[in-house]
DNA sequence: ACAGAACGCTACGAGACCGTATCGTCGATA
DNA sequence: TATCGACGATACGGTCTCGTAGCGTTCTGT
């Protein structure tokens, strides 16, 4: 990890970036105005227009700074893999400000087709994750092979993201445990706890 | 169901209370304006202030107009039961127009409180068939008496509202039927089909 | 120390919306 | 058919937001 001292250039741009997240998060993606973040960062609405080309750019990299890739264990145990990987991807998508971006992101992304291919792009990659702790668990003779991946990462999946989006609770870390056990429960996989 | 002739103010606002679902579900709550509304009802901007004391509370009284509540059949069979509120809740609240307005409404409800109690007002509502008809099993004793109700509503609605909202597809009879037989295959509860 | 680049500040025109006022027109009802 | 309530059309002032221009100031690297 090279840290490079951030040039002037460099900070104004990082200040935009977190005042857009910071607004969205707060107000959500329509309410957020150019005027606002220039307020809230400090930074001339002037300057802001040379970094980015318009309001949508600057959302769209403001989302993708504040998004990270979570570390998902591959320790041979597929409930213990789905745990970790629900729970990363969880806090990856739904702690902290990305979560309360997240139903704006995706109102706005029905629209704004730039916004919608990052969103898509996310949740892909978001099930992939899943995807392959479960390929790896058939590789194994865990699960049966005719199984049905993409039910099986939705019936996972489903319960928090509407846990978090729709009821607006956290998805605590027993949520997650409750939820891959019950489901993993169909295909007679034994679990740790019980 | 005795039905009148409508009057001449009956017939605009009605008018304006469809535009406005037209309208929110096409370009969401924050980008429908008041002018297009008129445009597109054919009523004049005049007199939809006449009705309506704010764009706020004509998008309330238009998502209203446009929520039904769905009917939930009492067979005895819990899956039969189950498939039945899934699928009547799925497409009172995800089909159609609704179903299209359902994010925006969503994250206006984030900050409009009189938008929020509503949506959460329809969240309750929808739970609540799903715990009706489950405490009705466990009467039975076709559940456990110490079953988690709020997990299991949660376990079945979720990957159901995610394939909608997230996924964006379609929440077919198939996928809610998967649904509630995995999910109810944890407390071996006999499905009638496999 | 000295350019040149990058930033801050102020101001501006253009356009979109809001909510209201005014006045002419239509239509249900007696 | 006369009347009064409800609607339609137009126009308006006010506010907000966008994106840009002009110009002075502050960094940064040499």
């Amino acid at each position: 990890m090279v840290e490079t001292t951030p040039t002037r250039s460099e900070r104004a741009r990082q200040a935009v970036l977190d005042a857009t997240a910071d607004l969205v998060a707060e107000v959500g993606v329509e309410r957020t105005t150019i005027d606002e973040i220039a307020n809230r960062s400090g930074v001339a609405k002037t300057t802001i227009y040379r970094h980015f080309a318009s309001k949508e750019v600057l959302v769209v990299e403001a989302v993708h700074a504040c998004t990270y890739i979570p570390v998902v264990t591959d320790t041979g145990s597929l409930r213990d893999d789905l745990i970790s990987c629900f729970s990363g991807t969880t806090k990856a998508s739904y702690d902290g400000r990305l979560g309360d971006m997240m139903l704006s992101l995706m109102d706005a992304a029905q629209r704004d087709p730039e916004l919608g291919r990052l969103v898509r792009a996310q949740t892909d990659q978001r099930r992939r994750f899943a995807t392959n702790v479960i390929e790896r668990a058939v590789a194994r003779g865990d699960l049966p092979a005719d199984v049905d991946v993409d039910l099986l990462v939705t019936l996972l999946a489903g319960p928090l993201v509407y846990t978090k989006l729709v009821r607006r609770q956290r998805v605590t870390d027993e949520l997650v445990a409750a939820v891959v056990d019950t489901v993993l429960a169909r295909y007679a996989v034994p679990t740790t706890t019980d």
